[in-house]
DNA sequence: CTTGACTCTGTACCATGGTACGGACTCTAT
DNA sequence: ATAGAGTCCGTACCATGGTACAGAGTCAAG
């Protein structure tokens, strides 16, 4: 028993296919350090539940915005004690969340007004350039 | 008067600095294709109000999510008449951006919740790598 | 016991969106 | 008239986040 319950069982492509990723993507995560070495059966890398969820979060933390070194921080912090360094950053990620979000709902108001200026009944070219503007 | 009035008055520097660019950033975009050959005079561009209106629309445009691609084409609308295309691409803009607004507004929500899992009242490690999990 | 699917390693390559030269020229201010 | 700031061009380089080999070894099914 290397770790826990939970025996290595899966190859690199099912880890892969569970976590929606190709297998080169696994084998890059590895190299930059946000999987760790995995146990090792003639050569051949295996995975335990432990590594897919590692893997879906990583995915999921993309989703929100951080970068893989961020996400390698975090999944050291996930391990450690420094809950300072963890809050800080998921608050400077809620903040600038919340930036984005703004940003995205500003853009997402102008084109909506775009799209309807430039809609069905009238013609000639939209007002593209200046739809942006307040 | 190459361009109706509003001869070209600005050095690209100017410009650079109108749109809070770097002058390498607008040789890159005029390669691109983004902003259109300049006037010259003795070798050196010289732009008009209408480039720091299109370099600005870029900024916003590259804020709401398009890619340098997508904003050329865009440009490329704004001066002609297929306002089918145009609300193509809004439209299919907003479908996303509303996707991504879902997103990121979901994962704030996990972020809230771990630094308040996380917060100064408890110790031990944050409970990180599921902060995800529905 | 062979065939095909899978995995191994390292390195090279890709797209996106810039950023940074080097060496020559020009413009502006003193 | 001359220094220093700005500009020219082409090309090379950067970071991020992958993606794709090639050539060799291994495993599982028939």
């Amino acid at each position: 028993m290397v770790q826990s319950q939970d025996p290595g069982t899966l190859t690199i492509g099912k880890l892969a296919a569970a976590g929606a990723v190709g297998v080169e993507t696994v084998r890059f995560y590895q190299r930059k350090g946000l999987l760790h070495q995995p146990t090792r059966e003639s050569g051949f890398r295996h995975y335990g539940s432990e590594d897919v969820r590692r893997l879906r979060f990583i995915r999921q933390a993309q989703a929100a915005g951080f970068t893989l070194e961020e996400i390698k921080e975090l999944l050291e912090l996930d391990a450690g004690e420094d809950r300072a360094r963890a809050r800080e950053l998921a608050t400077s990620r809620i903040q600038a969340l919340n930036d984005k979000i703004a940003d995205l709902q500003r853009a997402r108001n102008s084109l909506t007004k775009l799209a309807h200026d430039c809609g069905e009944g009238s013609s000639g070219p939209c007002p593209i350039l200046t739809s942006f503007e307040v």
